[in-house]
DNA sequence: ATTAAAATTAATCATTTGATTAAATCTTTT
DNA sequence: AAAAGATTTAATCAAATGATTAATTTTAAT
C-alpha cells in the first residue's frame, strides 16, 4: 500500500534511536564510504536492530543522503562566512580560513577524503552546486585576490590555501600507514600550520 | 582439491585478453574503488565472459591487488628517482617534482583519489610502507630541506609541494560537478602551476 | 589428422545484502 | 484498565554478486 500513513507530530521525546542510528551511520559511511558500508554495520554500530534503520530513514541511500548533506555542508560551511565578509583583509581572511579549517579537520580527518570520494563515485550527491560553485569565483575574497594580484588567476591562490590546509588529512591514511607519523604528532603537525600558512600565504602573493 | 595443477609456461602468444581484463580492471577499480565495482563491470568493459576473468587472475581480490601495486607504484615512482638525486639542487628538485607529477596527474587524473581512499578502507593494501616512508624522512631531498631552514619541520615543505600539484586533481570532481572549471579549463590551469609552484616554493622557504 | 592442452562460454551455486513482513512489546491516550 | 498507536524484533524475501563447474570451442603439438 502506498505512504498514506498518518504523519504524527515527531515524538520531541527521547529520539534516541533515530539519532543513534544517524550517528552510526556518519561514523561508518565516513569510515567506509557507501559502497562498502553494510547497513547491517550500522544497525550494530547503533546497536538497533536492522529493520529499525529502515523503519527510521526508508532506505540507506536516504540516510546517506542525510549524511552526505551535513559533511558537505561542514566542509563548505566552514568557509562561506569568511570568504564572503567585507570587513576583513586578505591576510586577515587567510588567517582565519587556515584557523578554521584545520580546527574543524581535527575533529573530522575522514571529512575530506569522504566527500571527495563520494562525489567522484556519485556527482548527483553534491548537490551543493551553485552555493560552492560561487564561494570559488563570487565571493568578496575572490575580489580582494584579483585586486592584489591581476595577473594570476585568483583560484591559483584559493587552490594553494585549501590544499595546505586540507591535503595532510587526505593524506594522513598513507602519512599513519607508512610510519612517517603517528596521529598525535599529526595533530602537532597540523596546528603548527595554523600560522605557516598565513605566512606563506604572504610570500606566495608578493612574489 | 587444493592447488596442485601443472602450470605451465605462459604463452607468450597474444596475450591479448588477460591485458584486456587488466587493463578493463583499471579503469572500472580506479573509477569507482573496490567495493563499488562489480566483477561483471569488468568483464563487460573488458568484453570478456565473466568466468575469464576468474579463469586469469583467480579473484576479485587478487585482480584489485595487481591493479592497486601498479597505482601505488606509479604515484611513488614519480618522485623517488627525483628526490634521491645528490645532483640536483633544491629548486630544482621542485621543478622536476611539479612537472613530473602534473604531467603523470593530467593523463591520471583519478590516481590520487583512488590510492588515497583505498588506504583508507584498507591500510594493508599498502604494501609499500618503507619505501614510501623513506622517501619522505629520508631522502636527499629532505637533507636539503634541513640544511636552508633547520628551523622548520622539512615536512611542511614537502607537503605543500606535493598539496599544490596533486590537490586540483583531487579537487577535480567538485571543481567540474560545481560549474567551477570544465575539464579542459583544469589541464590549462594545472598546466600553468608547473612553474607557479617553483616560484611559490622558493617565496615560501625564503620567507 | 589426431590428440592434448588452453581458452571460452552458459548455467548454476552459495552468500551477502537491502528491504519487508508479521508478530511482539512498549507508550500514550482515554 | 483498555484501546490505539508507536517502536522493536525475528524471520524471511528477492536481487545482486563473487565464484565455480561442466561442457564447448579454439589452439598447439605430434
Amino acid at each position: 500500500m502506498p505512504q498514506i500513513k498518518i504523519i504524527m507530530a515527531p515524538k520531541s521525546k527521547d529520539a534516541s534511536t533515530e539519532e543513534r542510528i544517524k550517528e552510526a551511520a556518519r561514523t561508518v559511511f565516513t569510515q567506509k564510504g557507501y559502497s562498502a558500508t553494510r547497513t547491517r554495520d550500522i544497525a550494530e554500530e547503533a546497536g538497533i536492530n536492522l529493520a529499525l534503520l529502515n523503519y527510521y530513514f526508508r532506505s540507506k541511500e536516504k540516510l546517506f543522503e542525510l549524511v552526505m548533506a551535513e559533511k558537505v555542508g561542514k566542509l563548505f560551511g566552514v568557509i562561506a562566512p569568511i570568504v564572503n565578509n567585507q570587513n576583513t583583509s586578505l591576510d586577515e581572511k587567510v588567517t582565519l580560513i587556515a584557523d578554521a579549517y584545520i580546527t574543524m579537520l581535527t575533529q573530522n580527518p575522514g571529512l575530506p577524503l569522504f566527500v571527495l570520494s563520494e562525489i567522484r563515485n556519485n556527482p548527483e550527491h553534491f548537490g551543493n552546486k551553485m552555493q560552492a560553485g560561487k564561494l570559488l569565483t563570487e565571493s568578496y575574497f575572490v575580489k580582494q585576490l584579483i585586486e592584489k594580484r591581476p595577473d594570476i588567476h585568483p583560484l591559483h591562490f584559493i587552490i594553494n590555501v585549501l590544499s595546505m590546509c586540507i591535503f595532510p588529512f587526505i593524506a594522513k591514511p598513507v602519512l599513519e600507514s607508512a610510519g612517517v607519523m603517528s596521529a598525535n604528532q599529526l595533530n602537532d603537525f597540523t596546528e603548527e600550520r595554523k600560522t605557516f600558512i598565513v605566512k606563506w600565504f604572504k610570500a606566495m602573493i608578493d612574489s
